[in-house]
DNA sequence: TCCATCATGTAAACAGTTACATGATTGC
DNA sequence: GCAATCATGTAACTGTTTACATGATGGA
């Protein structure tokens, strides 16, 4: 019975962990709480803001050599002072520029999505529903995003810049739910 | 130290259980293996189509009394032809209709809008090659789902219906992408 | 004085992936 | 006869989450 996966240094880095080195990267020196915080603050929480995953992460990326920590004396643990390396920043380099492998160029996850997909176990008057109400948490979060957007951005903070990312794609979505709530009503008559 | 999990019955269905309980509940009757087929032509593929996701996740199913297996001779292990149950429908019906809560009607998780947060870390060169890629490549997906999307749809079959949501959540990137692209390119100059 | 925030971690549990393993059936 | 597909699983691993645990600092 022979494993053989490749070891980490050759493996490439998952999303969480090339998204803590760019946090470290961007915000560094920083603390590993300052990096936790970032990603819990960001607009798609899709990682959770626990300590128990940012922690591994960065020990990950210490012993890669990726990230380098220098203690600073703070209570009776002390606190480290995150930066990311020469050779964090070029593997960081690296990692962005992957969109034309694999699925990354693909459809999104989406809940909602799913769920619709399965939409023929609610009797009618419920998929109607379904739309709507999904439309309007929809439109929720827009005006939330949307708030957010229209302050003044400085034209190289690629983080704020991302988030008309989102109200596009919540904007396509609505889009469709508009349309599918339109072929659900016509058939009803 | 006190570990309170709430007991698995109680707990809400992850979305792969769902998933895995929908495509029983529609295709059903059906062996395990159709199941992990559909998961893997899926349009988005989240779940990879492993046997060692789906037959876990199925099994779990049973012991929630949510779907049942009837054994038919077949080869030396035999075969099973699952069925969603009526406490499977019912927890089906239960689980669709959920978009208000939490974050399911918030963007989703898109790996190109996360490379972008770190775009400056890219030459500004590098940086417009970035987007036009990832507008390539997206318009390539696009073209793909779009020829599937022409197909003749019966209004109830949903899941064929949700590839105009992926449809339309493309075209949102794809018009962000240009955006951006035409900012990088007026501050060039 | 007390509370929110800053700060660092560990242990257990769990979900999901990868790789391995086996065999039957069907069509060329 | 052989290859593709149908069919069912297991074992090891790993990444992530949840919950627990501790203590410092600074402001109300």
């Amino acid at each position: 019975m022979k494993r053989r996966l490749p070891p980490r240094s050759e493996r490439a880095l998952t999303d969480l962990e090339a998204c803590v080195l760019g946090v470290v990267w961007r915000d560094g020196p920083c603390t590993a709480y300052a990096v936790r915080r970032e990603l819990a603050a960001s607009s798609t929480p899709r990682w959770s803001d626990s300590a128990g995953s940012i922690y591994p992460v960065l020990d990950r990326l210490m012993a890669l050599g990726l990230v380098a920590a220098t203690a600073r004396s703070w209570g009776e643990r002390g606190k480290k002072v995150l930066a990311a390396t020469a050779a964090g920043a070029a593997r960081l380099r690296a990692w962005v520029p992957q969109v034309a492998a694999a699925d990354v160029c693909g459809p999104t996850y989406d809940p909602i999505r799913t769920r619709f997909c399965f939409l023929a176990v609610l009797p009618p008057a419920r998929r109607r529903r379904f739309l709507a109400d999904a439309a309007r948490s929809t439109r929720e979060t827009l005006d939330r995003l949307r708030g957010n957007a229209s302050r003044r951005i400085r034209p190289d903070d690629f983080e704020a810049l991302s988030i008309h990312a989102s109200v596009c794609e919540l904007e396509g979505r609505l889009r469709w739910l508009g349309r599918m709530r339109r072929g659900l009503t016509a058939r009803r008559t």
